[in-house]
DNA sequence: TAGGATTTGTGCGTATGTATT
DNA sequence: TAATACATACGCACAAATCCT
């Protein structure tokens, strides 16, 4: 049985910029839903629920102190960002992606990458700035301590910096719903690979966004993360052979 | 009060195709919820509810017969998918999409409208022909009567039509999120248009994607795909100052 | 300002479908 | 093959929030 809380700070800015987006939050049901959704989506793609995992209603109602109705709607959300599938009489299933759409999402978000610098592309502020810098301090550490969850982590958080980038709302929703698709099936191939390499080439990649996001080039940022999507997605074409067969 | 049953045609197809899908359906409930959901989202975008529009869910049920559970959902989807936004003691409101939002989705729909034709082309199938065809008749039927739900009806079409296109899944179903947050706004700005003209200046594109799909190029119907909602969005630029305020 | 009408959110019991013994 | 266990789907009653008079 897992916690409830979780002391994990992404988690926390999550909850942080929600509550700090256009509209004052005074509504405790949507902060609950949104928190639970974000909760639920992170154990997915962190591989806490594996892909093909049952998930039980009512013991996660239970979890949560809530009653399966409201959770039934976290679920419904889950289910068509297509990360669940629920089946009648079945159950609440962790979906996993097949080779061909794990390709195509590859190469759809190597396009999107790019499009970040061309779309409404935003200066970067010193916020920023400072959130890549800690991003590339995160990174020099997790070389010293390799370890798959705290990379998926930085994977996570980079991502959502890189998000910063643009101001096209579309863009960023489209390229977060794609990111959370396949990011499991990432995670589930780095533990196969050469993790210290692995560490060492994205720490490089992170050193590189942030030079150009430094001197406000947002467009070679875009393409720094457009090259290493694709380089990524070759090594893991030579590493991965074996496929999994899920609706 | 509208009546439940439809004769579209644009219905029929969807029906149609879904249980002709990967697997056979043998589910009844999941026939239902996808019936209701495209039904639902057909009459958002063809604006028998406007941006605004407080939807019931007790109506609703009633309308098709069922419990507000399983309706509420299909407002769940809907409400994801940005169509909708459910407020607690207020109602279900379709919402409207500011100017901003506006301008990013074509933006980005420009640019996917062009990647159809990067990833995954497919030559087209003497079916396909037919169809491009078939929608080219109508389109020339169109001129003769012009008809602004008929025209969005056949845009509908048309669009979908372009995304068998390619087998890039991932590709289609982002497209087609983006096409329905922002049809129902190019329908309403239609009608302050030149509808005659709009329809003639559609007629053409049909007829020029026809071309190149007939000869196999995928790459020329998806630029020139791109070339007509850049202008068309311009048309629509110069057509319409006021805008709508909705989150 | 207050209270009633209306709407969505929630909780729970039951129906229905699936898998296993 | 039939029965049993267990999961999601459903319907309904009530709670909570908002709006209008």
């Amino acid at each position: 049985m897992r916690e409830y809380e979780t002391d994990n700070d992404y988690e926390m800015a999550r909850a942080a910029k929600s509550g700090g987006g256009d509209e004052t939050q005074v509504n405790a049901s949507r902060e609950r839903f949104q928190r639970i959704y974000t909760l639920l989506r992170n154990r997915i793609c962190l591989l806490d629920y594996p892909p093909g995992t049952r998930l039980s209603e009512e013991a996660l109602a239970a979890e949560f102190g809530i009653s399966r109705t409201p959770l039934r709607r976290v679920l419904g959300w889950l289910e068509s960002q297509g990360l669940l599938r629920s089946v009648h009489g079945v159950g609440t299933i962790v979906t996993d992606v097949e080779i061909d759409a794990f390709v195509q999402v590859y190469q759809l978000r190597m396009e999107l990458a790019e499009l970040v610098g061309k779309l409404s592309p935003v200066p970067p502020t010193p916020e920023t700035i400072g959130l890549f810098r800690e991003l590339e301090r995160r990174g020099s550490e997790l070389q010293q301590k390799p370890d798959p969850r705290a990379f998926a982590q930085l994977n996570i958080d980079f991502f959502h910096g890189l998000m910063r980038l643009t101001e096209n709302e579309p863009l960023r929703e489209i390229s977060e719903r794609l990111y959370y698709q396949t990011a499991r099936i990432w995670l589930k191939s780095i533990s196969q690979m050469n993790l210290a390499q692995e560490v060492a080439i994205f720490a490089r990649e992170i050193a590189e966004v942030r030079t150009a996001v430094e001197i406000g080039d947002v467009s070679a940022a875009s393409h720094i993360r457009r090259s290493h999507i694709s380089m990524s997605f070759v090594r893991l074409s030579n590493t991965k052979p074996e496929t999994a067969t899920q609706a």
